[in-house]
RNA sequence: GCCCCCAUCGUCUAGAGGUCCAGGACGCCGGGCUCUCAUCCCGGAAACAGGGGUUCGAGUCCCCUUGGGGGCGCCA
């Protein structure tokens, strides 16, 4: 018989959880958080949290997902105690609690349908059964409600409740977080702790996660998976902090919590019992926050990894350039993954025309007239910073009796293809001179201003 | 069909019989700042699914209805 020894720890410690996934794909973000809420309530309580790699199922399971699951979790920081255990080297184990449950008659040999080979039975007792479960309170379930269920199929591989429960009693797990879609497997699981002699463990059926239907999820749902979050550039902390607070909460009303802090404050008596969705916009706004409470070093870095994965980065640019873009950018930031739309005319010179943009902002008298002066302002203005270049511009707006923002607004949109962005003097002086004048000659050429006299063009609000 | 679970603003939630004409956050709407967007600041609309009980008093306890979900495998 294999031994296991989950973890380096004296093996006195109060509480052992475990997270116990089958690895069949990507990993889920109702799974992870079932993950997260096993680690925090065995970090809170100073415990061991295991991992179990249940992959018995070997038509479904691939290497391919346990890389995902191990990648996700480092990701999350959901660091786990000792080895990972995988159950299908677990058989023997299995299989000898399955000749113990036969010898002590808790178990009997059948067929079940023709020509079908024997199977091994585990005999439900006759009794009504019952457990207090940490986040529902008491579950009860009829003995009729019971039957009889298979623990070694004819093929002799042993079924998941064995294997699960086996597993269990023998990582020393005392506290069993999981999915409510096992609440009705507990009450056989609970007859076989006590057929095989073996202390139950206490159980929390955490809700699921349903999508933005408040409809279980489904494949086309996309953005339910973990590595979609890590791939779109949200940072693992965010996330963590957001999956947490999606079921369970501190009691106050704190919303953005370190990971201490939730070590500190998490246990099962404050998790909800109902499903929560998943809301986007809300993750989004925390991972914003979090963006801004990055160590300036830290986002600098991160906003680099992104301008290069969105592939904006030739290798020549200046340091400090890449850097001054970061930080305009920065406020403006909910995930990493919006800096190759954010930062494109930073770095290249065929950034598009947002045409919604174009409308709105050159629907002005004599529009390409205006953006003729501003290109000659800008050959003009000397030094090229942000302060004089503002000065000159405000300026000329005021000898043609304009307010500046109409000439404001032509540039930013010549220099940038659209009407969203950072201050335009700072924009202005980052780009430097030649650029803004080449810009605004490509703006001249390429621009249908003949369509957006004032008047002609559509009213679009 | 049978069994079980769940139910406060659009969403995540606070609320453990009176202090709740229900609080916070996201989102939304309005305002401030400003060249735009965002950040930031101020303000606003927005919920106890319905019906019966119990109680002096119910979002809070019980029952029913409705709605949603899960389970009834030689899947996990």
């Amino acid at each position: 018989m294999q031994t296991i020894s989950p973890g380096s720890g004296d093996g006195r410690s109060p509480v052992v959880t475990r997270f116990a996934p089958s690895p069949t794909g990507q990993v889920h973000i109702g799974n992870i958080r079932v993950a997260i809420y096993n680690w925090l309530f065995a970090r809170h309580h100073g415990g061991r949290f295991l991992l179990r790699i249940e992959d018995t199922d070997r038509a479904r399971s691939t290497d391919e997902a346990v890389r995902a699951l191990l990648e996700a979790m480092e990701w999350l920081g959901l660091d786990y105690d000792g080895e990972p255990v995988f159950q299908s080297r677990r058989r023997e184990a299995h299989l000898e609690a399955a000749d113990r449950l036969l010898a002590a008659g808790a178990a009997y040999r059948t067929r079940k349908g023709e020509g079908a080979g024997e199977v091994i039975v585990f005999r439900m007792p006759p009794e009504n059964m019952e457990f207090e479960d940490l986040v529902r309170g008491r579950l009860k379930k009829a003995a009729d409600d019971l039957q009889d269920f298979v623990i070694v199929r004819s093929d002799g591989t042993p079924v998941f409740h064995l294997a699960n429960v086996v597993d269990d009693i023998d990582m020393g797990v005392t506290h069993v977080i999981r999915g409510d879609d096992h609440i009705e497997n507990t009450f056989r699981h609970l007859a076989l702790y006590r057929a095989l002699g073996a202390e139950p463990p206490f159980f929390a059926h955490l809700p699921m996660i349903v999508n933005d239907q408040g409809k279980p999820y489904s494949k086309r749902d996309g953005a339910a998976y973990v590595g979609e979050f890590r791939r779109q550039g949200y940072l693992p902390e965010a996330v963590f902090n957001y999956l947490v607070l999606l079921g369970w909460s501190p009691g106050d009303d704190r919303e953005i919590l370190s990971r201490d802090e939730l070590i500190r404050l998490f246990d099962l008596d404050r998790v909800r019992p109902s499903a929560s969705r998943m809301d986007l916009q809300k993750l989004m706004w925390m991972n914003g926050e979090y963006i801004r409470a990055l160590p300036e070093e830290d986002y600098q870095r991160r906003f680099r990894q992104a301008l290069e994965e969105a592939g904006l980065l030739s290798g020549a640019e200046d340091e400090q350039y890449v850097q001054r873009v970061g930080e305009l950018l920065r406020a403006r930031l909910r995930y990493f993954g919006q800096v190759k739309e954010m930062a494109v005319y930073f770095f290249r010179e065929d950034y598009a025309w947002d045409m919604r943009a174009v409308e709105k902002r050159f629907r002005v008298e004599n529009a390409r007239d205006r953006l003729r002066e501003c290109g000659e302002l800008m050959a003009q203005v000397d030094p090229f910073v942000a302060a004089d270049i503002e000065r000159e511009v405000r300026a000329a707006a005021e000898r043609r009796g304009l307010k500046a923002a109409v000439y404001i607004h032509l540039l930013r949109v010549a220099v940038s293809g659209t009407d969203r962005g950072p201050g335009l003097f700072e924009m202005l002086e980052l780009l430097g001179r030649d650029r803004v004048l080449a810009r605004i000659q490509r703006a001249l050429r390429e621009l249908p201003f003949s369509d957006l006299q004032k008047g002609t063009a559509g009213q679009q609000p």
